[in-house]
DNA sequence: TTGTATGCGTTATCAT
DNA sequence: ATGATAACGCATACAA
């Protein structure tokens, strides 16, 4: 392997003279340049990276932090196009990106510690479910700087952080229902331990109260992110004296059980009540009917990550932010009329 | 941050031997051993990585590569459980695991020879639909061990892999259905593009020639992966004059079009034809009704292909190999007699 | 514009 | 059992 000894013997100039090439210093005549770039061609030279990082002391490295034992995070499949996000902004800047698991332990000292204290990394990402206090102290003591993927959830500190805008997602999924001549719209699986469930709340009573429509608290029900916590509080609606005509689910894994319930009630969907839901994943559009969507665009949320990383490591004083990624709808089986239902 | 140097003069000791302690080399005294390792703690040390990779020519990191424009690796949900697997054993050896994207490209050389040259990386794991004769040619000649994640489509070259035991697969769902007293058990969904539909097409016609049942061709639908080709494929089947009674799906979105196409034809599952699957996406058992599958253990897959590459590191010389990871079945509504469809 | 010399924090070689 | 020192490959302060 060629080192930058060799290019510079090859080209007949000093080690330096290879070093600013490679740098992009302005110093370096056309000529010099040239032979420079010619020898390190010939060569096939590439700096080696760990010397470069020794001399340097910056390891040109982003950690991706994970917790496996997290399903909110590492086995979320939203999580791997964030990380495909990440990925690309981490590279163009010709830095590489290592994913680490928070519980991994190596002789006693937790992953990240290790990476830290051993300047492997020079920023890092993670879910703000996995952040405290405690780690927040820990991240700026080694000036680390750091982006939370979410809003993290009850923390005294300000830290800069990058979510999509559950707010205005909320307020998209009613008012799309609303255009659609909708009167009486249901809000089911309602968590109040997530930030997110929080936001899409409030963001479904800012679009009713704008709408000049009176909030009723018979339709919000709460519960969890699974089929069966959907069937349940679809359920619950359906049994009441005055129906909704259309609701908006909390989490994607609800309007699964939620339509399941609607159908075995022997009631239309989207004619008698229609169905929206959010995230854009597979199952949406795999189920029959197919959930219409507001989708999240999780890609954008990797990519806006690394970007903010990258300013604060570019720009240490930054003052914290926080940044919003918009949402659109995804129109499918569950709020279109006349559509059939059982069309392949 | 504290280098080998200030713990050598708190230990009273030469940096040698702090870097003996630190590497338990044995001709250290136990009480000069002691000293050391307090100053460690004292100072709250941690060897610098790239010094130490500087040093002793080693990144102690592994790749994982993927593709993203390929569908079947990156956006593939069981891929991030493979790379937890992977991650799991990478960390404990003390390696770190660097994600790259192969279609990044850097200053007109891909990620992969910027990796290798910067000298990056000790090894590489990478899924097999990514590689071809020129990849392995390029690793062998940088003597970079690398192992594959399932087995190779068409390659001259043997070469390191792991994969689910596809064959093994078939054979298991046929015999689950035979042992469920089916006599005519459909393949649909081969895709002779895959080489794991090939191998479970495989087993399928083993198990059947083990059972003594003669192999109908016209029992075998070709087709991709999607609802809608499983839906067409088991209309297919559904019009000939001799029905099957159970149906084996080659690839995990198939069954959803399938088991659709059988219920609009006012048949009942699983009592008239009862359906199969494979791999245990959250699909199959989120959709009414849940969908029977050959489970397939994707982390275990991650685990072996690192610690194969690990052997492959440590012993360089060694044979190619070629591992395969069994599964098991999940019973779940598409084959289990007298249930309930619409239970929740 | 270019070159010389030093240092980054380790490991390894050769002493003692 | 321990230590002095060179070497790893690069960046950079200082010189010319």
């Amino acid at each position: 392997m060629a080192s930058i000894k060799d290019v510079a013997k090859a080209a007949g100039v000093s080690v330096t003279t290879v070093s600013r090439t490679i740098n992009n210093n302005p110093s370096i005549s056309i000529e010099t340049r040239e032979k420079v770039l010619k020898a390190i061609k010939d060569l096939n030279y590439s700096p080696n990276s760990m010397a470069k990082g020794l001399s340097s002391n910056n390891s040109y490295t982003i950690t991706l932090l994970v917790n496996v034992e997290d399903e909110k995070s590492f086995y979320n499949p939203f999580f791997y196009e964030v990380m495909h996000g990440i990925e690309k902004v981490v590279y163009e800047r010709e830095y590489c990106l290592i994913v680490a698991n928070l519980s991994t332990m190596l002789k006693k000292e937790n992953v990240l510690d290790w990476l830290i204290k051993g300047k492997r990394t020079e920023g890092v990402i993670l879910p703000s479910s996995i952040i405290d206090s405690r780690m927040v102290k820990g991240l700026r003591n080694n000036n680390i700087p750091f982006v939370s993927l979410g809003e993290p959830t009850s923390l005294r500190e300000t830290i800069n952080w990058v979510d999509i805008n559950n707010r205005k997602a909320g307020e998209q999924a009613v008012y799309y229902l609303l255009d659609d001549n909708r009167k009486r719209v249901a809000f089911i699986g309602y968590d109040s331990s997530k930030v997110f469930s929080i936001r899409r709340l409030e963001g479904y009573k800012a679009a009713l109260e704008n709408s000049k429509i009176n909030f009723d608290a018979g339709l919000i029900i709460e519960g969890r992110n699974s089929k069966e916590d959907g069937y349940r509080m679809m359920k619950a609606l359906l049994n009441k004296n005055d129906i909704p005509d259309s609701v908006v689910c909390a989490d994607n894994l609800i309007s699964i059980g939620a339509i399941r319930a609607i159908q075995d009630s022997g009631l239309l969907i989207p004619q008698d009540i229609s169905v929206i839901s959010f995230d854009n994943s597979q199952i949406a559009e795999l189920i029959y009917p197919s959930v219409s969507t507001i989708n999240v665009d999780v890609f954008e949320l990797g990519v806006q990550s690394a970007k903010m990383l990258f300013e604060l490591i570019e720009k240490p004083g930054t003052r914290d932010q926080e940044l919003l990624i918009s949402t659109n709808v995804e129109e499918r089986e569950t709020t279109i009329r006349n559509n059939q239902q059982h069309e392949v």
